[in-house]
DNA sequence: GACGACATACCAACTAGTCGGTATGGAAAG
DNA sequence: CTTTCCATACCGACTAGTTGGTATGTCGTC
């Protein structure tokens, strides 16, 4: 308990190494065919130091949720889009930072809850509601930034910011299975390009070319 | 051994009944989590015949993977928008039409091949091969009437008729994990509706309230 | 000396895949 | 016509390996 535990890696505890792992292991293999014995290996923990600190695989997958939905947080929060003045050029720079983090691998890329929520969704109810925690969470947060941009700039209904925050979770939720059925990111950009030009068009914004 | 095995579900063969049975439960519980005794029970064929027409699980997934484009093609090519002469009713008519089968429950309406790529694309070249396949050749189907609809009402460019199409496959497959995040298809709903006004807006198509 | 944080050894249940065997039906031989 | 032969479809007990989970022990710190 000396020093911070230096959000590093080095001076990590086991329950950190696990959930640093989990994120990867879990997105790059999926939920259920990420064995406890898999997590162990590749945070270098025991199996009983795993046990130690979750009471169950199932245990370890809701952590790992609330664990996702904490870091995402954090990289959100830190990204540049927040100083717009105008909401609306809040929401597109969501959009265009989305765009800019498809970098790497895939299992790097994607999203932890979106994977896990296919495998369980049916069979374990409390893994699905960690996801669909974690999703609405996050749309919330943009949701609050296209309310602003309805308000600032006058736009007719037909639709509202709850479902269009949704939207923008669908398309990147479906791009990110083109990428995995693809190999690449390249799909995705596309797709996410194509959410930008909707944006762009419900608020009678003139296109970018991109 | 009277009658012609009436398509029904009776005197079907065992490979028939494992495949149907494979698409209800793989979409269910996701594929890894899916035993082939899971397989053998559902379809009320013993291990020795599945084994016999397939030769491994992952043998069993491509199959199905292919039994899948084979039965969409068949549902798409009978839904009624390919009777519009516009194409671009065709392309409205298509996403409508996959709004209206949005019924039942979760893995009824939802995507196998979607739901495989994401557990297998990492470890199962073969299987992600062939969903990808499947996703691409239903792609590539409404990318015809979308090209038709470009030709037929001028629309500047910024994207290709391949880039839609290949997009509202992404809102679809995503509109598929925010309902299994929800547990029903409302959302997914709301998701279809924003990408028929996007669609809409990309054409200078006046908006029907929806 | 108690308690939290690990390590090691172990187990019962489950899993994909195997293997020897049976049933059926059609074609070739007599 | 009928008998023999063989391929295909199917059966279900069995196995080798894996899985999540546990029981018990050690070690450093308060």
């Amino acid at each position: 308990m000396e020093a911070k535990m230096s959000a590093g890696q080095q001076k990590q505890s086991a329950r950190g190494k696990i959930l640093d792992a989990a994120l990867m292991v879990i997105r790059a293999k999926g939920y259920t065919a990420t064995t406890v014995d898999d997590l162990c290996a590749a945070s270098n923990v025991t199996k009983g130091a795993f046990f130690h600190h979750f009471k169950s695989k199932d245990d370890l997958a809701i952590a790992a949720a609330d664990y996702w939905s904490e870091m995402t947080d954090k990289l959100f929060a830190a990204a540049p889009y927040h100083d717009y003045s105008d909401p609306l050029d809040r929401v597109l720079g969501y959009i265009d930072f989305r765009k800019t983090i498809l970098t790497g691998t895939v299992p790097e890329f994607t999203c932890l809850v979106g994977t896990m929520v296919q495998e369980t969704y049916d069979s374990h109810p409390a893994i699905r509601d960690a996801c669909a925690r974690s999703i609405r969470g996050h749309a919330a947060k943009i949701e609050t930034d296209i309310s602003a941009a309805i308000k600032a700039h006058g736009v007719k209904a037909g639709w509202t910011a709850h479902s269009l925050a949704l939207h923008t979770q669908a398309v990147l939720q479906g791009a990110f299975i083109l990428a995995k059925a693809t190999g690449g990111p390249k799909i995705a950009a596309e797709s996410i390009n194509h959410l930008r030009r909707y944006v762009e068009l419900l608020f009678n914004r003139p296109q970018k070319k991109s």
